[in-house]
RNA sequence: GGCCCCAUCGUCUAGCCCGGUCUAGGACACCAGAUUCUCAUUCUGGCGACAGGGGUUCGAAUCCCCUUGGGGCUGCCA
């Protein structure tokens, strides 16, 4: 049976290059049938965390990447990585240095790998130096604890990012001096950031967790991060995971470096956005909204479910919601100065409106049917466009120039409120 | 420096393995137009690439070599 694992090290956030060889990982995994393990690699006790643990297993969740059986922690394993290091000792194969143990290379010899992704790679043993296996405190180097594990836990299938093309041989010697089979080894190119260099802070965002706070949709990120080396081919790039799990092939990616480019992933999270049904929104926004810091719960789930169907089109990630909602929840919204000169301060504008308020009074129905019926029936009585009533009465309820339909925006802002606020904007 | 990985539009990619069907297809971004009460959506159209040089071949984006460029590793971090 297949079996391939993701080794994190809680020693900070899940950043989106390990999020992005997780996915792989569970694709290959969940396509062929196999199993998907995690193993936490705590060997750094100084460094490591369970704070970040627990967020990184969070993320993985939140993903959609559920893995199986309990996670192996390294940090309960030292006694073994010391058993296995003093058994190459005793063959010989090893030398001590101080407390620490030292594995000898043998020099002048090829090793080949035949990378899933690569193709062959050759290394030659000159290039690597004697490979520490326990260290002088006793923890066990990475390169020898990694493959000690992946023993145990049968991995057959390493898929990792290139950066660790240059373990492989010396994890190749420690597999043949622990006497265990080599597993299959495919190395995915890293992902860049915009100007071709390391994927880093100064990029911007490159937690899953940052994404995810920004109201990036766990699909749309998973989504994009799929298609980064890999294409399903027919041109098609809107793919589910349930999806990608039916399809994909790890032998089909690509072996080129890609840039992260988060033009693309928010215009694919607002696909997935305007794909969804107004009532798959509403948690998920008035959670947004929450961490806004908005008392959501002033507007009911009724008015929050039209705000949504009115909007879901204008966001790209969640959390521009509030920002082109802000004046349904609240009076104090922020006001477009340029758009209150242009529409509220001309005489003819401020008559427009009064009178445009004036015929909504006596109505009982503020539908955005019968609101709209007013406006045209008005604009055709007086000579006007309907536009010349409805800017000025948008910018008059919203602040805003840009928005939803008008008549949309009066009929949920409601009849008091809509009114309130055209007189207010006459004086 | 040494070792290793890589090179198609600005970006993500299809095509490359199994040379001809490629005046190189799609998507994001950008630009223009249509629709519309604004914005957004939607629809049309446009811009835009095989890094360079040698081979091999009747024929190369596709195969080989070199150059150049980018990236990774070079820790008793993982």
């Amino acid at each position: 049976m297949i079996k391939v694992r993701f080794a994190p090290s809680p020693t900070g956030v899940l950043h989106l290059g390990s999020a992005r060889t997780a996915l792989v990982n569970w694709l290959f995994a969940r396509h062929t049938g196999g199993k998907f393990l995690l193993r936490i690699e705590d060997t750094d006790r100084v460094r490591s965390d369970e704070k970040y643990l627990r967020e990184i297993l969070r993320d993985l969740r939140w993903m959609g990447l559920n893995w199986d059986g309990e996670p192996m922690y390294q940090s309960r394993r030292f006694d073994v990585y010391r058993e296995k290091a003093e058994k190459i000792l005793a063959a010989g194969k090893a030398y001590t240095e101080g407390d620490a143990i030292i594995f000898k290379v043998e020099k002048g010899r090829a090793i080949e790998v035949d990378d899933i992704i690569h193709g062959k790679i050759t290394f030659n043993t000159d290039d690597i130096k004697d490979q520490v296996m326990i260290k002088s405190d006793g923890s066990p180097a990475y390169n020898f604890c990694c493959v000690v594990d992946d023993a145990e836990l049968d991995i057959t299938h390493i898929i990792r990012g290139d950066d660790h093309i240059p373990n492989t041989p010396k994890q190749i010697l420690f597999c043949e001096a622990l006497g265990h089979e080599v597993p299959k080894f495919a190395h995915m190119p890293l992902m860049m950031g915009a100007d071709g260099a390391k994927l880093s802070k100064r990029h911007g965002a490159v937690s899953v967790d940052e994404y995810m706070r920004e109201g990036f949709l766990p699909e749309a990120l998973a989504n994009y991060l799929m298609l980064l080396g890999w294409s399903p081919g027919e041109d098609r790039e809107i793919i589910s995971l349930g999806e990608a799990v039916e399809i994909f092939e790890l032998e089909k990616m690509s072996d080129v470096q890609a840039r992260f480019d988060i033009q693309k992933l928010r215009w694919m999270n607002g696909e997935y956005i305007m794909a969804k049904k107004v009532e798959e929104l509403l948690p998920l926004i008035k959670k947004q909204l929450a961490a806004d810091g908005v008392k959501a719960d002033i507007a009911g789930d009724e008015m929050l479910l039209k705000l949504i169907g009115l909007y879901q089109v204008r966001i790209k990630t969640l959390s521009e919601f509030f920002g082109l909602t802000d004046c349904f929840f609240k009076d104090d919204y922020p006001v477009d100065e340029k758009g209150k000169r242009k529409y509220l301060e001309s005489k003819k504008n401020r008559e427009c409106l009064r009178e445009f308020a004036g015929r909504l009074e006596g109505r009982d129905d503020f539908s955005h049917e019968r609101i709209e019926e007013a406006c045209r029936a008005m604009a055709e009585e007086k000579g006007l466009k309907a536009g010349e009533i409805i800017h000025p009465t948008r910018m008059a309820i919203s602040g805003k120039m840009k928005g939803a339909g008008l008549f949309e925006m009066m009929e949920v802002l409601g009849k008091e409120k809509t009114l309130e606020r055209m007189r207010e904007a006459v004086g």
